[in-house]
DNA sequence: CAGTTTGTGTGCCCCAGCGCACAGACGCTC
DNA sequence: GAGCGTCTGTGCGCTGGGGCACACAAACTG
């Protein structure tokens, strides 16, 4: 029933012209991202960079403390693994699997070899870069300013937009810790978001019944991330060749 | 008595070797950047990108309500205008300059063309880029989880770190709309890193007594941030041709 | 179908930080 | 040096969210 796997299923692979995939394509590959899953963790080194399709990660990091924080997530919009070619090779944070699925993996060297070619894939890196960049600092501002509730309202619709049902399997626990908040206040909050009809769940399952509803209780960070991704992934054709290509 | 301006008081200029900087140095300008002045707000296109010298400059998201929180700071350790090399050549957030002083300005189509000459310069700015991240992630697990004296000591610390004497000139509403917080939670915290001996202020000016006082108090996050912006550029050239290159 | 594990619902107290209101005080300008 | 505007100190009362402690209810496990 679920359709057979291909590398299109990950928004920037999909992005690529087929000549850049070709070249790819014998690289890539399909590998289970089971949850839980640590793809890395505080300076160490990846080994491959990862194009997710139906699976969710979470970059989060971890205070001394123990306590935790999202900082971004990653989907089929995306991949994982920045560091490898913006040069740090390593950062501080690290990146966990929070919704089982698959992904496409690349090769650390290829990776890079692909980006240093200096073609769309290095655009396309650049700028899905830049949309996380926008991710992170919203949610730094959201973390100030914005009710439990609002960010849980957030954080399903972008969970939703990656996910391929609109069925989340995830604990409240699991939720509370990627907001870094207490796992009674999203019980609370998601109380609230039940009675008002927008959601079901039951033990580790959260079913979203009414998208707008949740749009409406949600803060304005959820339109603003996903309208910076759309607006830097929708023309990257299109803007490539004010300097160069060029197809007649 | 100010030491004659060079564009070597920014580091990532610096760090460039001679050969490249001397490309630049041609169109380096040196602008002042008067306090408040607004270099880019959502969605404006930006025309130059600014390499900070004396000045200091927040990366910061104002909300619909108007509220605003901090999410990167930029000195001479850095570059403001990321955007313009990353390809989407705006962004949701604004920089305004916080920190009067002065900063070299290099013309868009510039800094593009010496990006994509995918050389130090490139590597150094994307390497920034990373620092960048790490401080904006950092900032989002900060707003969290650390309480408002803490998060003050460590913007004490990182500013500090940006000026060029030990006292920094800043009133306490501002300090207090960087992070996002209460002008009297500014006051409050600061009476006591006062009573402590750690900093004295009179109207507007915030003078850093102990520094390894403000350390102590400060949550992990200064260190961490400092910590990765270090590694991140200390070794630029040695690592530059771990694949490629090589010059015979 | 008992027994255990693991999520979820609730209640309680507590406090950091907010909103507001106002008094003083410093450092300008004229 | 008189007057004014801006910045800073302080004192309320309020509340969202944290910490903790259990009761209960699903879903696995044998």
């Amino acid at each position: 029933m679920p359709a057979p796997h291909s590398p299109n299923q990950n928004h920037l692979l999909a992005a690529l012209p087929a000549a850049e995939v070709e070249r790819l394509t014998a690289h890539l590959q399909l590998v289970p991202m089971p949850l839980g899953e640590i793809l890395y963790e505080p300076g160490e080194q990846l080994k491959h960079a990862y194009f997710p399709t139906t699976s969710i990660v979470s970059l989060h990091y971890v205070m001394e403390s123990g306590a935790s924080a999202e900082t971004a997530g990653v989907g089929n919009e995306g991949v994982v693994g920045i560091a490898l070619f913006m040069g740090g090779d390593t950062t501080p944070s690290s990146a966990v699997v929070k919704t089982a699925g698959h992904a496409y993996r690349l090769e650390r060297r290829l990776l890079k070899q692909e980006f240093d070619r200096a073609g769309l894939m290095q655009r396309l890196l650049l700028r899905y870069t830049q949309a996380l960049m926008t991710q992170m600092t919203q949610t730094a501002a959201c973390n100030r300013h914005h009710s439990v509730e609002q960010q849980l309202c957030r954080w399903l619709l972008s969970t939703l937009d990656r996910a391929p049902s609109h069925e989340l399997v995830m604990t409240q626990e699991l939720v509370a810790s990627m907001l870094g908040v207490r796992r009674e206040g999203i019980t609370e909050a998601a109380g609230k978001l039940q009675d008002a009809g927008f959601i079901r769940y039951r033990r580790g399952h959260i079913a979203v019944l009414d998208r707008s509803g949740l749009e409406t209780r949600a803060c304005e960070c959820y339109a603003v991330v996903k309208k910076e991704l759309i607006r830097l992934l929708s023309d990257v054709q299109g803007r490539q060749n004010t300097s160069a290509i060029a197809s007649p």
